[in-house]
DNA sequence: CGCCGACTTGAATTCCTTCAAGTACGGTGG
DNA sequence: CCACCGTACTTGAAGGAATTCAAGTCGGCG
């Protein structure tokens, strides 16, 4: 296929915001005729350092990279996992000062974006301004969702609501079904995203491959049963604001 | 005072976003003008439900709320704490489905503003616009200090982190110097609000106080050592974005 | 005065962590 | 081709932080 061989380019970031608002002509040509930055990253490089004031703005092209946080005696907090399409710090053109790390965890491609390039997009553009605005106002949603899920469900639950919105988060990008998973990222990464410790993760997944819930060797994850796997993890896709996938309903 | 017996006005609300931008005196006039009603609350006042659609959008004049969500077996987690002048759900401008409950945690006044004004105010007036932005952005970076919060400190630096966050908000918005604080919410809110259990806030509060960092007598705090509570808490306030506050530095 | 909600305290239990060793696997170099 | 190595994953046992259950006290309000 020829996309194996073409450089990428930002048509999965417009896809996304054409699920955010309804684009017409004139934005999609607005958008396809921004100047970016091509960078190829491999796993584990630090697109944004906490503290670091940032003047570009990436977007996420190919592979998978998250946000975290650490504590003073080192403890890592991982905030969101993001895939193809995201903006990973939208929120930089109007705070620069950054307030959390991004970080690549699999090898992939990022577009910067000069910040002085998208605030003339979004002044002249209101529909993308209206896209720009629900992404991050989604992405607060996702938030809340998460300290939820942090502070009020057990480690079973909070495990499987993480991959459930995982799931529905990949098949809404149209990344794959949502039951053949291959998790990008590591027990370390899910332990430091729910809260919990290694050790535990692996237990946990474990007792719910035990359960027939999910069906996994390594990072394959195959969802066995969909329902089982909702009903632990109390998951509801109404906080993530998307279109309601065949999938997932 | 006069204050105490005329109506409440947006004029908090107008302070806070002289905080988040630079407003001019054609911003300030055209928020004077706003078009809103006026609503005062008893404590426990559901502002706006999970699942409901609003169509029009409220700020806390006076008293405090905070937004909460519930998991399927009744188990509440409080996401947020607002205090005068604050937007609880401008989100709902963009997004008209709630996602989470906001609701009145003391007595209070609320100004209610539809959404069709606001969202001409926000396209008229670009300064205010960003004011919004800004809002909503540190808003997120507050949610994601917060995941960090009950993911990943135990229970004493947990408890006194967000004590340490309520008192610097407090002073940012004026409402009266950081160490002598009436607490609004009971420990019942302390607990959903920091993933713990009632019993356990109980029993950590009086550990603060045994080891001097705090001393209260009820819902009367003061804090007994600025630089101890806030070593106990890891708490840095560059995540709030504002202006650092003498007494917070 | 009595009642109710908020706060407090103790004891037993549990879920999760910590510590300490493993094993499996993919890559690298001899 | 195989020995070596590092990283990720796995497992067991012991310990601890926080929960649960149960029974108080305190203080404000009708």
């Amino acid at each position: 296929m020829l996309s194996e061989i073409a450089p990428p380019d930002l048509t999965v970031a417009i896809r996304k915001l054409e699920r955010l608002a309804a684009l017409t002509d004139v934005d999609r040509d607005a958008l396809r005729r921004l100047p970016y930055r091509l960078e190829q990253c491999e796993a584990g490089r630090m697109l944004i350092q906490e503290g670091q004031t940032a003047s570009d703005c990436c977007i996420l092209l190919t592979g998978y990279a998250c946000r975290h946080k650490v504590t003073q005696d080192g403890k890592r907090q991982i905030v969101a996992f993001h895939m193809q399409g995201d903006f990973l710090d939208l929120q930089h053109v109007k705070l620069p000062r950054a307030d959390h790390n991004v970080q690549m965890i699999t090898q992939g491609d990022v577009a910067w974006i000069r910040h002085g390039d998208l605030h003339s997009l979004m002044r002249d553009f209101p529909i993308i301004a209206d896209a720009c605005w629900r992404d991050v106002l989604i992405e607060a949603s996702v938030f809340r969702e998460w300290v939820l899920n942090i502070g009020r469900r057990d480690a079973r639950a909070r495990l499987a609501h993480l991959l459930c919105e995982f799931a529905a988060r990949r098949a809404a990008a149209g990344i794959g079904p949502p039951d053949a998973i291959e998790l990008p990222m590591s027990q370390d990464d899910l332990a430091d995203a729910t809260g919990m410790t290694v050790v535990h993760v692996n237990r946990t997944l474990r007792a719910l491959s035990a359960e027939g819930a999910i069906v996994h060797r390594g990072r394959q994850l195959r969802v066995g049963d969909w329902d089982r796997l909702k009903r632990i993890a109390d998951f509801d896709p109404a906080y993530l604001h998307q279109a309601v996938s065949s999938h997932m309903s």
